[in-house]
DNA sequence: ATTGTAAATGTAAGCGCTTGCCATATCCCC
DNA sequence: GGGGATATGGCAAGCGCTTACATTTACAAT
């Protein structure tokens, strides 16, 4: 398209300048060490020049580059968003720069991605959930990288994170809709395998369930990817037992989504017919009809805190960070009564 | 956290398998260039080393990182979401990498994310839209970055996209409603200052209303930045008019959702007493209730071209590439004949 | 054996920046 | 005006890799 035309570099400002390269390079990164004649006069010739400074070469040289990856499951849904976000708007306010991934929550792709973004020099790692290949954690810790896990928690764990109790959380639900008389609950669950949030929240359930005194056999369950319409199918499956459902659970707001939207085709009025409850109380969940009961996830707090915990983790080479944070049950119009 | 335990490079793998590092680089990079037993025992250390190469490096020495750089306006919603994916798969396949940044709209914002894309040694950007700053383009030209712009499409234009007509497409589906029977249109739009999409459709709107005879002045429209919430209260404003519309026409799917859920709550039936359209069709579209009519853009295919133009440009340094993709009018239980 | 050619490998010069260390300027006080 | 403390600025050594060019090796043909 171009020939290269050249592109300005550190010699050319100080040549153009007057000053040697460690001149310009001090005005550009610690201002403090130079003289106000010298400074002005150095930033007047790199906005002539139109002199922007080359990222590689700086991170190789620095050794670190003020850059935090950040890898979630997917960003084709409103999950993550608001909490990465938050997360992004935290860390540029302390001078860092963010560079996302997603997984597809596939733990190979990954892996993968975890080399990569080490590999772009990376000074730390926001990743979510805890279960991951041991190897992994040893790759991490064979170069030094701070890593801190969201959206879970680990009490106990040997790794820094920043998240809530999925279990717990989903537990308090599944006794509200058990309190509020409902005995025959199904459930629509994200895939287990892989993805611990998933698999606390359907334990929560479980929990509750036998705590109850029913048993395990007795609650049908679903795994499906967490996409609007798997919800959709799933209720299409489960409304076809024998024993129909009278509460549909599901492991987050997109599968509930999903089957609100499928059970109304069928003829099916929620709350009245079935009830239906969901996680995470991302903004569509309030904009559903009936508004879906969920548990709230504080996602933009969690957010803010995973990135001041990385931080911390980074410049003060902390121990270890963990936080747990609170979540509550929303709720809304989508669970009655029975 | 750590003491830094030393990272292998390529010196070390040289030195361990006894060979150069141009050697250890060609096993790398030029697989061809090396005989088999080679080969074979410079891999070996390599993964007895646990060695990644060093992406800044790499990218300094051979000045191209086989990474591309792409700016959404936002992450929020799931607008760019599918489009993006496509863009990414097709690239991964070609062996390029993806740095996603997402500039929540601001013009200012993009300008700096793209210098620091470009900065961090992107081969080629993926911009949305074609309406910023000519210094932007400029600097664009001034470094030959190959970018391609998507998501609208600019016949004529200098610089190379892949998109559709916004206003051609969102003209027809006011002439279906028109057609339709609908005197009383309202719009709620996106911001058009500096979004040149959201310009457009409001174009388009206003293009038809007026090809059928009617004045601007009797046409309300709303801006507001597309978030679901947003829908809802300016559907509110919008229902207090002393002439109430028949029929909503909003700037996206997303703003449409909102309308959708504020009309219910206020004990309109859609589309009995009130219709209401949107655009994209996201995944969201059919599974609101009613179904939401609205224009169908492909997503997925705009990705994968976006890709491979961009790619073209790069490699073969073609002289422009411009792809207008047919969008289509998805009528669903939203809309109805007044 | 000798030579020619191509394939395989090595040498070393950067890529554009930061930073430890050293050499000046600058300034203040006596 | 001299001595020393302190603020500035320069020098040059890398950071870990690629690659043009030089050198060596392998092998076939003479």
């Amino acid at each position: 398209m171009h020939e290269t035309p050249h592109i300005p570099t550190l010699d050319d400002v100080a040549k153009a300048a007057g000053v040697s390269t460690a001149t310009v390079s001090r005005c550009l990164n610690e201002k403090q060490k130079v003289s106000a004649k010298t400074l002005a006069k150095v930033m007047e010739t790199v906005e002539s020049l139109g002199y922007t400074p080359n990222f590689n070469a700086r991170a190789m040289a620095a050794k670190q580059s003020r850059t935090i990856g950040a890898i979630i499951p997917t960003m084709e849904n409103a999950i993550f968003a608001r909490g990465l976000q938050a997360f992004q708007e935290k860390l540029l306010e302390k001078g860092y720069n963010l560079l996302v991934s997603s997984s597809a929550y596939q733990p190979k792709l990954e892996a993968q991605q975890i080399r990569e973004l080490v590999a772009r020099g990376a000074d730390g790692l926001l990743l979510i959930g805890y279960e991951r290949d041991e190897a992994v954690y040893e790759y991490l810790a064979r170069r030094g990288i701070p890593t801190v896990l969201a959206w879970a928690s680990m009490p106990g764990s040997e790794h820094a994170s920043v998240g809530f109790d999925n279990r717990a959380a989903m537990r308090l639900l599944a006794d509200k809709v058990i309190e509020m008389g409902h005995r025959r609950i199904a459930v629509i669950s994200g895939i287990v395998d892989g993805n611990d949030r998933a698999a606390e929240r359907l334990a929560g359930i479980q929990d509750s369930w036998q705590a109850h005194g029913f048993h395990l056999n007795d609650l049908p369950i679903i795994q499906t990817p967490y996409e609007i319409e798997n919800g959709a199918t799933a209720f299409e499956q489960l409304v076809q037992a024998d024993v129909k459902p009278t509460v549909i659970m599901c492991g987050n707001d997109v599968l509930a989504a999903g089957v609100i939207s499928k059970a109304r085709d069928l003829g099916f009025n929620v709350p009245n017919d079935i009830s239906v409850t969901g996680f995470d109380d991302i903004e569509l969940a309030k904009h559903v009809f009936p508004a879906l009961t969920t548990v709230h996830v504080p996602h933009r707090q969690m957010g803010r805190v995973a990135a001041e915990s990385l931080i911390e983790l980074i410049e003060h080479r902390v121990k270890k960070v963990s936080h747990q944070l609170d979540v509550s049950i929303e709720m809304r119009a989508s669970l009655q009564r029975i």
